[in-house]
RNA sequence: UGGGGUGUCGCCAAGCGGUAAGGCCCCGGGUUUUGAUCCCGGUAUGCGCAGGUUCGAAUCCUGCCACCCCAGCCA
């Protein structure tokens, strides 16, 4: 169920249709730095922006912000890409902001020869005192004043690599008295004798993103440049590149608030840091809220998009609950996930009465979805049911198995508890008795059991390691500061359990165990199962 | 104390002068061989606070308050 919504964004953008004013239609960019992997909150980003084209017919570019080569590599550009289409999105031009490094260094010699950017010499220091402070103007550079023919020649002599790195910079000559910090002379161009991904060595001068951005977006004709609510300070410089360096076509910028998740961080900087410092196993880690980590955990496409969705697009900060992405990916497995049966935590179960061998039982794949067809179930005389499925002192309402109680073992027989074999304090077995007449689809011994509870035949049964995961942190907003000490150090658990064979045989990789929740094949590591999400429970 | 933003139910979020949508969570009840799903029903006399304008204000005006962002040659 995605139904799109009218957000503040959407509600600009259908006016803007509906006046003309946008004569090459509507064409927006998701435009990331290769420095890391997207998480979900890029993935509210990606939606918006690939979901208002698709809304109108318009079109979509990829467009990597490759300006800073030092932070940036080749192995994140394709995990992007990767995650960007498994979400179920495609873009119409696939560019990169190094594609327009020639345009963009004539750009900025138009803005020499205005007189509107000049070539400082002072250091990255002496800069950051003469900027100035929140309350204090900042003081003009000494080289504000070198003439149109220096600045030429200076930049020139920049891009041949006659200086070294932070020698010279180009700036913008905007106002050094400004009350917003971004316009007090900001650097457009910087010396980096670093190698670049993709263009090599031809390159020792890299634009900054305030010069880069606003003209890759006005050269591909983007309609509507989103980006969230921390460049709120940098449209006005956004606005004054366009409109001083001669560029023939000023996009609008529009803001909206990132994406907060309870529990966990947003930031790819820290979620690098809990990579760096292997306190989860990469990027990929079924904890990490990135688009990677949510694909091993089992999280869908359509829940993250659900999810996206449901969030909304406002200018609000905001900390969504965890709940609501449970409940997305609850809702989309729902449909689709086959069910099955396994054991977390295994208590052995004999039938003591039992004399046939083991018999092939069928169950449907899916209760209320007959496409999906049936699987069999190999029953025997000694099981396993799930531990918490039996109580020496029940409680009121108690729907599982007690001493001298019966419950259904799902798609087989009532069975009634005769016997309880402890060991210590621990309950290690228990002795049962079946009844013949009560084979479910056929059952005639009239018997009322407590409940209905979840199985596996203790020799057919394939042997599985289920990793469970908490919440990343323990506390509902971990920051840098105290990232350690946030952590939680429960967040991931794992378990040696069983599961029906048919499980292991089926093609499916997304499952239900009956009464326990989402679990999913990991995809690196054979007969292991990630728990995606559990189960409500609604006692 | 400068500039830019935001404040509607526990969490999101509609609303744009006519008397508080919806979703998640939560609480009741029904169906059910998953205590699941599904289905019914309930949950802000209140919209950061205080004044004002108006027949009427979450929506307009004034003044406060709180929180977020900005002083990278990161994006």
């Amino acid at each position: 169920m995605e139904q799109e919504s009218r957000d503040f964004i959407r509600s600009r953008i259908d006016e803007d249709v509906q006046s003309g004013a946008l004569p090459g239609g509507v064409v927006t960019r998701f435009p990331p730095e290769p420095n890391g992997y997207l998480h979900i909150g890029h993935a509210k980003s990606i939606c918006l922006n690939f979901g208002v084209a698709v809304e109108n017919a318009g079109k979509t570019y990829l467009r990597f912000d490759d300006t800073n080569p030092a932070k940036e590599d080749e192995s994140f550009v394709q995990a992007i890409q990767n995650d960007v289409r498994w979400l179920g999105f495609d873009w119409a031009h696939l560019t990169y902001a190094s594609d327009y490094f020639e345009e963009l260094y004539q750009f900025a010699t138009n803005l020499i020869k205005y007189e509107k950017a000049y070539v400082c010499s002072l250091s990255g220091e002496e800069m950051r005192k003469q900027r100035g402070t929140l309350t204090e103007p900042g003081r003009n550079s000494p080289y504000r004043e070198r003439s149109v023919e220096e600045n030429l020649e200076l930049f020139s002599r920049m891009r041949a690599g006659q200086f070294g790195d932070g020698e010279q910079v180009v700036r913008a000559k905007i106002d050094m008295s400004s009350a917003n910090i971004n316009m007090r002379d900001p650097v457009l161009y910087r010396i980096r004798h670093v190698r670049h991904q993709r263009t090599g060595d031809d390159w020792c001068v890299y634009p900054l993103y305030d010069f880069t951005h606003c003209i890759c977006d006005a050269l591909e004709g983007i309609s509507h440049s989103l980006c969230t609510l921390e460049f709120e300070d940098h449209r006005p410089l956004y606005d004054w590149v366009i409109e001083n360096a001669n560029v023939n076509y000023h996009p609008p910028q529009i803001e909206f608030s990132r994406l907060g998740l309870e529990y966990t961080v947003m930031s790819k900087r820290l979620l690098a840091r809990l990579v760096e410092e292997g306190i989860v196993s990469g990027w990929d880690d079924p904890r990490m809220p990135t688009i990677a980590g949510l694909r091993r955990r089992g999280v869908t496409p359509a829940a993250i998009r659900d999810f996206c969705a449901r969030v909304g697009v406002t200018k609000q900060e905001n900390r969504v609950e965890m709940n609501l992405l449970d409940f997305c990916v609850r809702h989309d497995l729902e449909k689709s996930a086959r069910r099955g049966m396994g054991v977390l935590e295994p208590l052995k179960v004999t039938l003591t009465n039992w004399t046939e061998g083991v018999l092939q039982l069928e169950g449907p794949w899916h209760a209320q979805n007959e496409a999906l067809g049936s699987r069999t179930l190999p029953f025997s005389g000694t099981l396993y049911i799930e531990q918490s499925d039996f109580s020496l002192a029940p409680p009121k309402k108690w729907k599982r198995l007690a001493r001298g109680e019966m419950v259904r073992l799902r798609y087989g027989f009532i069975i009634r508890c005769d016997e309880v074999v402890m060991d210590g304090d621990q309950v290690v077995e228990l002795k049962c008795s079946y009844f013949p007449d009560s084979r479910s689809g056929e059952d005639t011994s009239g018997l009322k059991p407590n409940g209905v509870v979840h199985w596996v035949s203790a020799d057919q049964a394939v042997a599985v390691k289920i990793y469970e995961y908490e919440r990343l942190f323990q506390v509902a907003d971990p920051t840098a500061g105290s990232l350690l000490d946030d952590l939680n150090p429960h967040s991931v658990s794992i378990k040696d359990g069983f599961v029906e064979p048919a499980i292991l045989a089926a093609q499916d990789t997304h499952f239900q165990f009956e009464r326990q929740g989402y679990f999913c094949k990991d995809s690196e590591n054979e007969y292991s199962f990630n728990k995606t999400v559990s189960l409500r429970e609604g006692f």
